[in-house]
DNA sequence: TTAGGGTTAG
């Protein structure tokens, strides 16, 4: 932009000046004494098109055009300013003279958007230009994201002797609140300070805020200059909660907020936006619901802004969708916010992504135009539902938009291949994107990673750390649960070395992502060490923890962890209750669960949902209760999903209740006749009654049906290597040796008193032949071989995909016995610490 | 001529 010329007449600009693009015929005999005053006054009542077109058809004096310019400004009818700047200049009338006209129309195109027509304007006025002109071109480039060059003109000012006034100080110093300008912003701060602009200029003390809040991401500095404000209105106020809410500050938003009514100050569309949209974030329902009353009193309840804050605080703060809905629908008129909200607000919920596709219909019915983010929201809802041809339908919209280029677009396109399973896909579609930022390449590094693909996760991850871009917080937080997740805690361990060189060790995310890797590798010291070491712990490190004690069975643990959370002033969420029931479902504490599921909402608010249902079924099927678990599940205020039902199939099999297992398994299959965990655990729970012949019926259904069960496997890792074991396997470089160990571990945990427990055998075969089987499960090979590649003290951590059998528990622990070794096993549902013969689940699992 | 807002891919 700086490259213009000062010289840059006006003649050169788009609209030529003093050439009559028409002839205008003027009727001379018109009499016309108060025309020029009845041109004024439709325009200052907003009729600026009656206006103009009075203009053209009769004579009018100049300062009749820079008045109605003036509407066109306030009311933000650009296009009709433009129009208005053509017939000015085919009116023949001389304005080059006319500053004030001139600083007008520099203003229209400045906000517009149109900063080259506003430059040529500033240029071509030369010596004529005054304060205003000056201060309309620096606040034009500041308001249009062009810093640099509002503070190049800012500079021009100085060495052309002009001294700053209020505008222009607020207007450079906008431009100074992005980082790459900041440092010359506290050079203008000095000046600013000495002048006294501070005190009396309610603006510049904005700009100071943002100067520290935006520039230099100093929310606390930001609130030393709002204190220091001699004088301050609403809008200050409100500034200093929207950035508090916009940093992550949420708490002293709201804090604010109630400051500034005690204040006598009144809230407006922009404060309830800012305070709501901080509940959202913080997930306080209740003070949402407070502030929405507020709202309603205050008359802003159909304000499409104020409920675009709303409708998105009860989608987040697990308030119910039919409450964001029937905002949405109250809203006086919907915008592509308000729709692309509500169509967010549905994905977010999860479950509702066909709902959100069906809005967009609605959507492009009601002849609004999505945005970006609306197409980043509805790719997402096809990732949700695995629907990558809906997603192309919706991506292919997207390009003919515009949207091609647009990153976000594509990179939700990467992600909706990713989150769809279809890795190749999500590659091609990340190697043709048009740019890719790190967000892109982080979208990769997690969806390998998820997808247990630890090299090409590293892989990506190195090619980031060599690049300019460098890893953030995102790229560790997604190896850390790529870890997390095949249980590698020594990739783990070297990522967290990595961290502490990084600097985003002390980042509060990564900590708890440190605290889930730890935990769900078997490492629940490390975990809790992490946790203690926290200086600002938020709901999910606490949930984190929880969860944490919860699956390695110390169910005490983790019913002190919460009661201090409670003490901490935290308030559990949803997450945090399974975390409480699950921890005593598996220590079979059911007074203890009970109390909780029923304070849940008296206490917190929360409702229980599907998932805690599926918890306290759990509760009641692993003691034994399982006809009190059926009743239950009959008295829910929501048909059950399949989830509870394969809970009370799995207490079935333990107990060894064929009836009310073929009942749940009937009501999975009812639901998902192709459901494989149903058919497994059915034909697992006849065998292990022997009833040989609904074996054989179910796996012949289960063929014809072509339903593949999930084949059990485990692993371990050593070294830098995971090794993987399935049933039998021998291909494992060193099967000889590990078979030759599990031969004499058998002699030996036999003479400590094993006894195979062929019930686990799920075929029907002679008993010698059962036990043979028995000694082949994948847990077992790993076992043999974290014997014979490790040694003491280190613990044996193995991970199972599924839950561990009765036999091999038994196993384990004698294994632990004989050879002094502690074992960890992570199975899908839990952790079981072995030492010493004893296992940390009591044999309750 | 100057200040504040809602949706946001990992």
């Amino acid at each position: 932009m700086m490259m213009m010329s000062t010289s840059t007449g006006i003649m050169s600009l788009p609209f030529p000046a003093k050439i009559p693009l028409k002839p205008i015929n003027i009727n001379p005999n018109l009499k016309t004494p108060n025309l020029n005053t009845n041109v004024i006054h439709l325009a200052n009542t907003g009729q600026i098109h009656k206006a103009i077109n009075l203009l053209t058809t009769h004579h009018h004096k100049l300062t009749t055009y820079s008045i109605v310019l003036k509407s066109c400004i306030r009311t933000r009818n650009f296009d009709l300013g433009k129009l208005l700047h053509n017939k000015l200049i085919s009116s023949g009338l001389v304005f080059d003279d006319d500053v004030i006209m001139l600083n007008s129309l520099i203003t229209l195109y400045s906000k517009s958007g149109d900063l080259v027509t506003a430059k040529c304007i500033f240029d071509s006025m030369g010596d004529r230009r005054d304060l205003v002109s000056w201060s309309a071109i620096i606040s034009g480039f500041a308001q249009n994201g062009m810093g640099r060059e509002s503070v190049c003109v800012f500079v021009d000012m100085i060495k052309f002797g002009e001294y700053p006034n209020q505008y222009c100080f607020s207007g450079v110093l906008r431009a100074c609140c992005s980082p790459e300008n900041v440092d010359f912003g506290l050079v203008v701060f000095g000046f600013v300070i000495k002048t006294g602009y501070f005190e009396s200029d309610l603006c510049v003390g904005c700009a100071l805020i943002d100067l520290f809040a935006k520039g230099l991401g100093d929310v606390k500095a930001a609130r030393v200059v709002f204190d220091e404000m001699p004088e301050r209105n609403a809008v200050t106020w409100t500034l200093m909660i929207t950035r508090y809410a916009q940093m992550g500050y949420s708490g002293d938003a709201v804090q604010l907020f109630l400051d500034m009514v005690e204040s006598g100050f009144v809230a407006d569309r922009f404060t309830f936006s800012s305070v709501i949209s901080g509940c959202a974030e913080l997930g306080w329902l209740d003070v949402g619901k407070q502030l929405h009353s507020l709202v309603v009193k205050s008359g802003l309840s159909t304000d499409v802004c104020v409920g675009c804050s709303l409708l998105d605080m009860y989608a987040k703060s697990g308030g119910s969708l039919n409450d964001s809905r029937n905002i949405f629908n109250r809203m006086s008129e919907h915008n592509v916010m308000s729709w692309t909200a509500m169509i967010t607000g549905y994905v977010l919920n999860g479950g509702f992504d066909r709902e959100a596709i069906e809005m967009y219909s609605n959507m492009i019915e009601s002849r609004v135009l999505p945005n970006e983010i609306t197409f980043s929201s509805l790719l997402k809802a096809c990732g949700n539902l695995a629907d990558s041809k809906a997603g192309e339908q919706i991506y292919n919209n997207a390009v003919k938009l515009g949207f091609l280029s647009v990153n976000c677009v594509g990179n939700s396109l990467v992600s909706m291949y990713a989150r769809s399973g279809q890795m190749e896909d999500a590659r091609k579609a990340f190697e043709i994107l048009f740019e890719k930022n790190l967000i892109s390449y982080n979208i990769l590094v997690d969806a390998y990673a998820k997808n247990l693909n630890s090299d090409e996760a590293f892989d990506i991850f190195n090619q980031i750390e060599n690049s300019e871009m460098g890893v953030d917080a995102f790229t560790y937080a997604s190896l850390l649960s790529g870890a997390a997740s095949v249980g590698a805690v020594g990739k783990g361990e070297q990522i967290h070395a990595r961290l502490l060189k990084s600097g985003f060790e002390s980042n509060q995310f990564i900590r708890n992502a440190l605290i889930s890797m730890y935990s769900k590798c078997g490492n629940i010291v490390a975990a809790f060490q992490v946790f203690n070491d926290m200086e600002d712990r938020n709901i999910i490190s606490w949930t984190s923890i929880i969860t944490g004690f919860a699956k390695h069975g110390l169910a005490q643990r983790a019913q002190e962890m919460f009661k201090q959370m409670l003490l901490a002033g935290v308030k559990p969420n949803d997450v945090t209750y399974v975390a409480v029931l699950s921890a005593c479902s598996h220590a079979g504490m059911i007074d203890e669960g009970w109390k909780h599921f029923h304070t849940m909402y008296k206490e917190h608010g929360i409702n229980p949902k599907m998932e805690h249902y599926a918890c306290m079924v759990d509760l009641l099927g692993r003691s034994g209760f399982l006809e009190r678990a059926v009743q239950f599940i009959e008295s829910m205020p929501f048909a059950a999903d399949p989830l509870v039902w394969r809970t009370l199939l799995g207490a079935c099999h333990v107990h060894g209740n064929t009836e009310i297992g073929k009942y749940a398994a009937g009501m999975i299959l009812k639901q998902d006749p192709n459901d494989p965990a149903a058919h497994v655990l059915l034909s697992n729970l006849y065998a292990s009654t022997s009833q040989w012949d609904h074996v054989t019926e179910i796996r012949k259904g289960m063929k014809e049906r072509n339903v593949v069960k999930e084949v059990g496997c485990s692993w371990i890792e050593t070294g830098n290597n995971v090794h993987k074991f399935y049933v039998g396997d021998t291909s494992h470089p060193q099967a000889r040796e590990i078979y030759e160990e599990l031969d004499q571990l058998a002699v030996k945990i036999k003479k400590l008193g094993y006894i195979p427990d062929t019930n686990f055998v799920l075929h029907n075969v002679v008993e010698e032949q059962k036990e043979q089987y028995l000694f082949q499960h994948s847990e077992k090979l790993a076992v043999a071989f974290g014997l014979i590649s490790s040694a003491k003290p280190k613990p044996i951590r193995i991970f199972k995909n599924l839950r561990v059998c009765g036999d091999c528990h038994t196993t384990m622990k004698y294994v632990s016995l004989a050879t002094g070794r502690d074992i960890v096993v992570r199975d899908s549902n839990r952790f079981h610490h072995f030492v010493n013969g004893l296992c940390s689940c009591n044999d309750y699992w």
